[in-house]
DNA sequence: TCCCTAATTTAGGTTAACCTAAAAAATAGG
DNA sequence: CCTATTTTTTAGGTTAACCTAAATTAGGGA
């Protein structure tokens, strides 16, 4: 069997379309994928035989390919890879949908696993769900009239739900404040009961337990 | 003049390893890039050649070779590219330094201008003050004698510096508290000098407008 | 059923990116 | 300053990924 990591994007790609193409479970013509990779027909046949040879898709001269469950598998990752990376680039980096889809089409080809995992994490909810929670970015649409609108440009008075939140710099600004950031000194006076008794140069507070794992400290 | 995107991903990195051989002005040696590549020297006299022909690199045979002005050009991109590509990976994702770098050093070669940039701004700083302020994630070295520790694990009594916080999940849970958070109504019931009175289910409070700004309500 | 056309494959070519082995040039030591 | 060694290049080969043009097969209509 062919590991994931030694196709190359080409073979990739092919795989991509193939399953793209296959409706039930019919076999993929060469011209149509020919048409939809904007390859020549002969290049295609070339590939598909390479990747028959691979036991990923199942070809048969004149007849077209589907892809095995090998095939399908990888159909299924690089898909995957693809939606979270369009999502990132969309929803997190404000990246327009055009230019989301071909980045997502070239770097799909180069996530690992583990990455891919980290990167579903991150983004929180599974595909489907599309959640609009703890995005950190949103595209505020200008041609419809205004939906969403920052809090400090609302209407005195106006009602509304709110969305997002952007969550960078804030809870460090918090703690700042208490004189909890990165450089000065503190002192756990004591711990107990899942409460945690500090001493900053602002004067002494309470913290839970949770934030206080996230609190890291050099001795 | 070869264009920054019609370079293939080889000759990219050929043009990396060329700039992080490079001391003062001096030639690179085929053999030093040989080393560093892991490729035969042979192939590095070819590809060197062909870099000589596109203008990015000034070669002369058996006297290495040098970066030309757009030769530089292509090297700083691609290496800005690297390095914010690294930050979020590391940073953000929480991904380990290794797997990082490989990951980063292959997506390099796929951003676009426009998608560098948002990820730089995204990421906040610029990439030389390496600010260690607002980190996500750090690397915590089991090797070492425990020099970082969660604040939930340290002694009692015990003096130390804080190095960094996590602030994942943080400020939405103390916003949270306050009944800001996506799904709730609010009202904004004031706002004179920079001060944004609130009114939610848990009752009244004011925010800067700074922090208002990162709230997006839908009317 | 048989032929014609459209789809497909084969044959053969190119380029980039790799390789090995042989030739050539630079350099270092005596 | 001349040779021995090291470095570099050239020559020639391979594979993947593309191409065009020619050959082949499949399938529909008379």
């Amino acid at each position: 069997m062919a590991s994931m990591d030694a196709l190359s994007e080409s073979a990739e790609m092919m795989i991509k379309n193939i399953n793209e193409l296959a409706a039930d479970d019919k076999r993929v013509r060469t011209s149509d994928l020919a048409a939809k990779t904007e390859l020549k027909p002969a290049t295609v046949t070339e590939m598909i035989q390479r990747l028959g040879d691979l036991g990923l898709v199942d070809y048969e001269a004149y007849h077209g390919v589907h892809l095995t469950k090998q095939g399908q598998h990888v159909a299924d990752v690089i898909e995957h890879r693809f939606n979270i990376l369009e999502r990132f680039l969309t929803e997190i980096l404000g990246v327009e949908t055009n230019e989301a889809s071909e980045v997502a089409c070239r770097m799909e080809h180069v996530l690992t696993r583990d990455v891919e995992h980290k990167l579903t994490t991150f983004l929180g909810v599974d595909p489907k769900k599309e959640s609009e929670l703890f995005c950190h970015k949103i595209n505020i649409d200008e041609n419809d009239s205004p939906k969403y609108l920052p809090l400090s440009n609302y209407g005195k008075g106006k009602k509304g739900t709110v969305k997002l939140i952007f969550e960078d710099e804030q809870l460090s600004k918090i703690l700042n404040e208490q004189g909890i950031r990165p450089g000065n000194k503190i002192m756990l006076k004591n711990n107990d009961n899942n409460v945690y008794s500090v001493e900053t140069d602002k004067g002494n507070f309470s913290i839970d337990r949770k934030t206080a794992s996230k609190i890291i400290i050099q001795n």
